[in-house]
DNA sequence: CGAGCTATTGAGTAGTCTCAACAATTGTGG
DNA sequence: CCACAATTGTTGAGACTACTCAATAGCTCG
């Protein structure tokens, strides 16, 4: 096991305080209400989510740490499929269902909620159906996301993206540490290991990062980073 | 104009009457109700979705015929993103956002409905906000089977996945009628359409297929089909 | 320090793309 | 209904990207 006692919850202090997640807009009483109910796990690193009543988390909150969502291929492995970063949350249709499974990056705690309880509690808070749209939401533009990355980038483009993606979400730290090996990358990306590792040293010679350690990535060129990504257009283009 | 008195259940019982849509395991008596307050429209080959009320449609139902949705890539193109054939739902989340623009194939009737409307109906059947979350979940696992084909399949899997999904949606019958052209398809696999054309042609040599017309597909071998799509036969146990 | 990973690098290859010509199908006006 | 134009689909040759296989280098941790 990769252990890396490494902070996450360093790296991700400032999660996307911007991004829409299950509390959002409510007021601090039904949130302190809202925070008792749920249950708190901690998970240390490569732990599996306890599914303590037969079923995965209808709803979840990662506090701290990362969980990764690791899905059956038809051939009968597994690869890594999502992660989900500090500030994020799990929604009941992402993860676990198709015999996925979730397991803990580094020393994470989260809060969890199942079914039921989740129906008791909207129906005395109906803006927590909103926000759970919200996250729904989010993870369908996730999909999106990987969908054009997968069909139609190149390497190149999709190594870039990857960066820029995990740079984003975890705060645009100075330095980044990737929580996944070359392999796990590729497998995300639909890439070989060799692939992405050449792609990040093709990063590394054009000056755009640095790279201290093969997981350290020090981002030197966030322009440049982007345009490789072939994401976000200059708006004079075309 | 409301959707009065056309059969509901004849437009969704050959199309995947087993797929969990929005008005699943409501009382008659509901249903009849849903069907006045739902709007219904009608459109032609290549018309764009009204947006009455300057918004996308919050939930939607396709009737008959199909809806295609293209999205706007970053180049400032756009391209063919997903479909929706008859029986199947549109979810709130789904199409129309990131600048998604959803038109009919063929003559299509659809019933859609807004935000509001939606949350008053469903304030007094509650089992709405349930079959909606089966229409999303049913959108998340398209999503992901998308990102299986774009990730991981080669050439002839993914122009056999398609066959077997289109296949599949159709209501598997004896011969099929592509939606698309070669270069929608391509669009949507990842490929070229020189590329997709060469599958077909390769499919048809092998004896899987035959091709009376382009677009005219008689499934001659679904085993083979389904084998050569890389994914795990289906499970008839249930 | 060495074992066991993980990552890098290289050489050769397979599969898909690009570009280009051609064929088939569909649509249109006479 | 035919002739023709426009669109869509097919086929081929060559180029190029990313893959495979294989060897080497660099970390991490006992």
């Amino acid at each position: 096991m990769n252990a890396m006692n490494h902070n996450w919850a360093e790296a991700s202090a400032r999660p996307n305080a911007a991004r829409p997640t299950l509390f959002r807009g409510l007021p601090r009483k039904d949130i302190r209400h809202l925070l008792n109910i749920f249950e708190e796990d901690r998970l240390a690193d490569g732990d599996p989510l306890p599914r303590g009543r037969a079923e995965p988390p209808f709803v979840g909150l990662v506090l701290d740490g990362a969980l990764r969502e690791d899905v059956r291929t038809p051939q009968g492995g597994t690869r890594l499929f999502a992660l989900t970063f500090a500030g994020e949350a799990l929604s009941p249709l992402g993860p676990c269902h198709k015999g996925g499974r979730l397991s803990a990056m580094g020393d994470t705690r989260l809060l969890t909620c199942d079914r039921a309880v989740f129906d008791v509690l909207a129906s005395s808070i109906p803006r927590l159906y909103m926000n759970l749209l919200g996250v729904m939401q989010d993870q369908i533009t996730d999909a999106y996301r990987w969908q054009t990355l997968l069909g139609r980038k190149t390497a190149t483009e999709r190594v870039a993206s990857m960066l820029t993606w995990f740079h984003a979400r975890q705060g645009t730290p100075a330095e980044l540490t990737l929580p996944l090996s070359r392999a796990e990358l590729g497998e995300m990306s639909g890439l070989t290991l060799e692939t992405v590792s050449r792609q990040f040293r093709n990063l590394q010679k054009a000056g755009v990062i640095a790279l201290p350690r093969p997981r350290q990535v020090r981002v030197l060129d966030t322009e440049t980073l982007i345009h490789l990504s072939g994401d976000a257009p200059l708006e004079h283009a075309a």
